[in-house]
DNA sequence: CGGGTCCTTGACAGATTTCAAGACGTGTGG
DNA sequence: CCACACGTCTTGAAATCTGTCAAGGACCCG
């Protein structure tokens, strides 16, 4: 799951949620054009932010954290390439949440003053990222159906099966492989990270999960899908 | 929790979000004006819609939902007054969950072409709508938070601080006592209806709530919220 | 080599579910 | 008025899942 054409992650990503026209697409290209690496652990944004910038991923893969009092750490959200980090916390006036990288990162900083311009100019554009926002939360929704109703293997199965279709819903054509630590998954799962671990031992025991060079891989999205009951509605993709 | 100023509940919800002037007021003084009344376990929307309608709660309790193969129901959302049941699915084209009513409701029915048109007419209004989508949004991550981390009693008392400060922000003057099942707040929480019990009556037991007439009441919110680690931040009210 | 991160394993404790049964209140119909 | 059905709440005991604690191994990198 390394390289691959990034430039295209944001229209493809897009392009499920509305139809864009040449105009749209040549916008977006120079939005992405100029990007920062960011190392593993590493905060895009940080909660109470008053952000001044939208951030954008271009590789790798980020999430939306809180940390708990005691330490603790829970993941509310998985970002992956072509997804927008904080597209409209303007509107809520600063971060309730923190987002930072997971694995090695590129990240675009677009000013939010080109961002309001592009809404008021582009609406293809606008409506697709509201299109983004709003399946934001319906993955939210399924999460918590997830985590409130099923058992800590089909809630890993789950989360698998979402993430393949994500990644294939932006144009990613390699053998998916997942470049998660054991705890990044558990604290995703709202599990312990032994617990993780024998859930992954198992799954893998069953043949429904590989794993590859300490990566998971998926030998049968069909059997996996079965296994987890996983339904793609809510993740709203065209058909 | 029965009889107050009905009319009010959406404006005062609204003006949580953004400043509205008096002609924002008196437009959505007169979307509300039709409204019809429902049992309690009736669906406002179901899952598979394609709404004509927008749909807004002026009184009792409706719950977003899902239900699962195997016939269990998960609660992703609980709906009051004032709140906006469906309003932007007309970008995803689809409901990927149901709403139902818990208690016997008031809803009302919005043409989606008058709702086009006061997004359009109505900067404030609309602003104020998309407020409200992604504190929908946020309170589904604390949800997450919540499910995943605490343990069932601390979960249920966060879940009634919660909604002890939604009503506050609504206008709600009475005393906070909630007309929901057991039943209802374990599919909530994710636990089942045994559990739920245990935890009321633990609750209960430890001075945290009272229950008068079969339902949950806050003698103390403060102690309530200490219990509960509950930091209202991510309700994004004004303060 | 040393230190760090990540994965693995075992035994035990704790939280939650499951199954089963009964109590309580309310409304309906005889 | 009583009998009955129904939904809800309550309780107990056992099974199951998940967390906790503790330790060791594998791997990478400076």
């Amino acid at each position: 799951m390394t390289a691959f054409p990034m430039q295209n992650m944001v229209t493809r990503k897009l392009e499920n949620g509305a139809r864009l026209d040449q105009r749209d697409r040549e916008r977006l290209a120079e939005l992405v054009r100029g990007w920062r690496a960011l190392p593993p652990r590493s905060d895009i944004i940080s909660h109470g932010d008053d952000p001044e910038f939208v951030h954008v991923i271009l590789e790798g893969i980020a999430c939306r954290y809180k940390i708990l009092p005691d330490g603790r750490r829970s993941i509310m959200a998985l970002l992956i390439p072509g997804d927008f980090c904080d597209m409209h916390v303007a509107i809520l006036g600063r971060m309730d949440h923190g987002i930072g990288t997971l694995t090695p990162c590129r990240v675009v900083d677009i000013p939010r003053s080109e961002i309001e311009e592009l809404l008021t100019d582009y609406p293809n554009i606008a409506r697709a990222m509201w299109w983004a926002t709003l399946v934001d939360e319906a993955v939210l929704r399924e999460w918590l159906v997830n985590m409130g109703k099923r058992r800590a293997d089909r809630q890993m199965a789950h989360l698998l099966c979402e993430l393949y279709l994500r990644y294939a819903s932006i144009g990613w054509n390699g053998d998916f492989s997942l470049p998660m630590t054991q705890e990044q998954l558990s604290d995703t799962l709202g599990i312990t990270a032994v617990h993780a671990q024998r859930v992954v031992a198992g799954l893998r025991q069953d043949g429904l999960i590989g794993i590859e060079e300490r990566q998971i891989t998926i030998p049968d999205i069909a059997r996996l899908m079965e296994f987890a009951e996983f339904d793609p509605d809510y993740l709203h993709l065209p058909s």
